[in-house]
DNA sequence: AGTCTCCATGTGATTTTATAACATTACAAA
DNA sequence: TTTGTAATGTTATAAAATCACATGGAGACT
């Protein structure tokens, strides 16, 4: 599926294109020094979970994962997966969609932010944009019944914009 | 755990108090009329399981519901929940919290709406309310992008009101 | 050097959640 | 009666997630 190696540059990222190679570098050279500022050890596992996941630009479950960790010859079970994942979302490389009990790079890591995710039911692609949950009518009640929220799961579900175009040709 | 029978009248709904037993009946009064006037079957197994959702009036996972059927002599198989959840979710009944993978009845089912909800991280108590995904930033980013959004879901965790005043007395 | 502690990894088993594949029943319309 | 359809029954399996406990490695303190 993304074993085509002249496919390099034309991969989606959300559902736009961009230079895939360098951005996963750069993304990969950021996340070091980012955990390295901050005490945090970026060990080959954790490195290559947040690669994978930056290599395929969408969602992946995490037994995928395990089966792109094996194929680097690092351990795979369940919970090597698992606990590099939960590192990662910790410290907000990758995100989870709940939708799809899957995992996403994030596309800004470092700056803190209410990620919100765009999922196309037929191509399954996502894409990531921010929302403010706390400034529309959830926060607006959440506020009158003194709920607290510390974090919120903001999924649309939909058709992306290639897949709708290729619906109306 | 909800098998005190005293306790009719004070559990929970969403973060409030009301009336529980007039509220089961009537929505599964409601639920039935509904289905009527729409060609829906609200068969036995799809019944108990909207009651059981109603009764604890809290997230439960698939594997409750099923435990409850059992109690209640029908089919235990998780094939049967989970082909009931998905008539009471398609029809709006039910929603399904992404967030803990479990199932909630619906507060006012017939009326289209876009649910969101609010998670106890404590006590894991949910309540639902509503959003409107479309008009705030995210709803900005698909219209101008060109994704079309089919279905939101907003699930806020947090502390609620009770839990919050339990911490800080 | 020793050893303590922290953090991360290794290992095996188990639990929880969800779906697949295929057979059967029941009722109503043609 | 035949046919269609909606719902249920049954068995097996897949997929996602966690638990419990053991091991290893690097720095800090004595």
């Amino acid at each position: 599926m993304t074993s085509d190696p002249s496919a390099k540059t034309s991969t989606p990222l959300g559902f736009a294109q961009h230079d895939h190679e360098t951005c996963v570098s750069e993304s990969l050279e950021e996340a070091e020094k980012w955990c390295l500022r901050n005490g945090l050890q970026l060990t080959p596992t954790r490195r290559k979970v947040l690669e994978v996941l930056l290599q395929e630009h969408r969602a992946l479950g995490a037994y995928k994962i395990l089966d792109k960790l094996r194929e680097a010859n690092l351990s795979s079970q369940p919970t090597i997966a698992y606990r590099a994942l939960d590192f990662l979302v910790s410290n907000g490389f990758v995100h989870k969609i709940e939708r799809l009990n899957a995992f996403i790079a994030c596309v800004h890591p470092g700056e803190t932010h209410a990620p919100a995710f765009m999922i196309c039911r037929l191509c399954d692609s996502v894409a990531e944009t921010h929302s403010s949950p706390a400034k529309g009518i959830l926060g607006e009640t959440a506020r009158s019944i003194g709920f607290q929220i510390e974090r919120t799961v903001v999924e649309a579900e939909g058709i992306c914009p290639k897949c709708s175009d290729v619906a109306n040709v």
